[in-house]
DNA sequence: GCACAAAAGTGCAATGAGTCAACTAAACTA
DNA sequence: TAGTTTAGTTGACTCATTGCACTTTTGTGC
């Protein structure tokens, strides 16, 4: 007979792990992303080193704790688009969407400089885009009725994958976006510098 | 007064930083890259382990000695195109003339398994890459006139670099390669099933 | 309410990568 | 030959990560 939709010991798991979440992030934001070892965590968090591995696979996912889904975002982006629409064309306007929404937010300043500013951490978000290379690349293809790895496909899904990483940073990432979804529509072309 | 074009010193550190190198790759190819510890490297040429590090930044860099200046070949290679050649086909030239020819050659089979089957030496290879792109970018900026960062430029630079990773492990590697440049060319359609 | 299985968390020891500082010895320089 | 680099050594150290045996908490069936 549990008190909630869900039992008492999924929700202390739940509290657990953002504890050591928060006092991560708490943490590398103040100190940076090499000042703190995993022991420095767990005793903010209250809570043993290997409690830790426990409920993340490394140190750098405790920076990306949240980022869920995307992997389902993106193959419904391309299964579900609006009849008519290109796949080219839901692709963007999904990365202009949700994703610039969330990488231009102000409050993400500080952790955006984080992971920029730490090696480790660029390498894995990139990862953790290209990662789905092959789910998007498979639903790509069964919209095109082409094999799940034909290469159009996996090209187009790891490009697309790879905007976040080529628009970081950049002082008009909403441009640079529609710039390089212009490019994958219709090809690159020298940019006019008039 | 030295007895060959470089001096003693510099030739027994080459030979050191060699027999490290083939140590490593010889137990990385028979073992397997995690069965092998940088020790047991280090005991197979004869020295310590803290000289390892002295002459490679790390477990990774031991797989990849030989790849040098390529960065060097892929700017001559946009820079000193032939007159009236455009750039994406001066790549595409290139990257079809180099890589393949290097990627495809049996002696290298089981260092490309060994590669494919480690998903640390696939990331460390990705970046090996990637990490040309501004650089690539750079050129190809140059010979257009535009700015060193311009997205369109830096954007056609990974993409270009990111084409090792696609092709690689396909049958047909040379058409993989021919259709993800006509994507950049023409832009991205929808791949024709008949 | 009680006994028992499953899961969460702990403590501890171990491995393995990578760093550091003080030292030795070979090789260059004058 | 004396003095200076510099490759290499040694050994101790930090830190991430894993495995194992153990305790505590929670959910479950009775």
């Amino acid at each position: 007979m549990t008190v909630s939709p869900v039992g008492r010991r999924e929700r202390k798991k739940a509290a657990t792990r953002q504890a050591i979440a928060d006092a991560a992030l708490r943490l590398f934001l103040a100190r940076g992303y090499d000042q703190v070892s995993i022991r420095d965590i767990a005793d903010a968090a209250d809570v043993s080193t290997t409690t830790v591995f426990k409920h993340f696979t490394g140190k750098e996912a405790l920076v990306f704790d949240e980022d869920q889904d995307r992997e389902a975002q993106l193959i419904a982006a391309v299964a579900q688009r609006t009849p008519g629409q290109s796949v080219l064309d839901a692709l963007r306007r999904y990365v202009l969407d949700t994703w610039i929404r969330i990488e231009t937010h102000p409050q993400r300043a500080e952790f955006i400089h984080l992971v920029d500013s730490t090696p480790e951490l660029r390498a894995y978000a990139e990862r953790m885009w290209t990662r789905h290379t092959d789910a998007l690349a498979a639903a790509i293809a069964d919209v095109c009725g082409a094999d799940r790895d034909d290469p159009a496909c996996t090209a187009l899904a790891r490009y697309v994958l790879e905007i976040p990483a080529l628009a970081r940073g950049r002082h008009d990432p909403r441009a640079a976006i529609e710039t390089i979804f212009d490019i994958l529509t219709r090809g690159w072309r020298p940019p006019t510098t008039g």
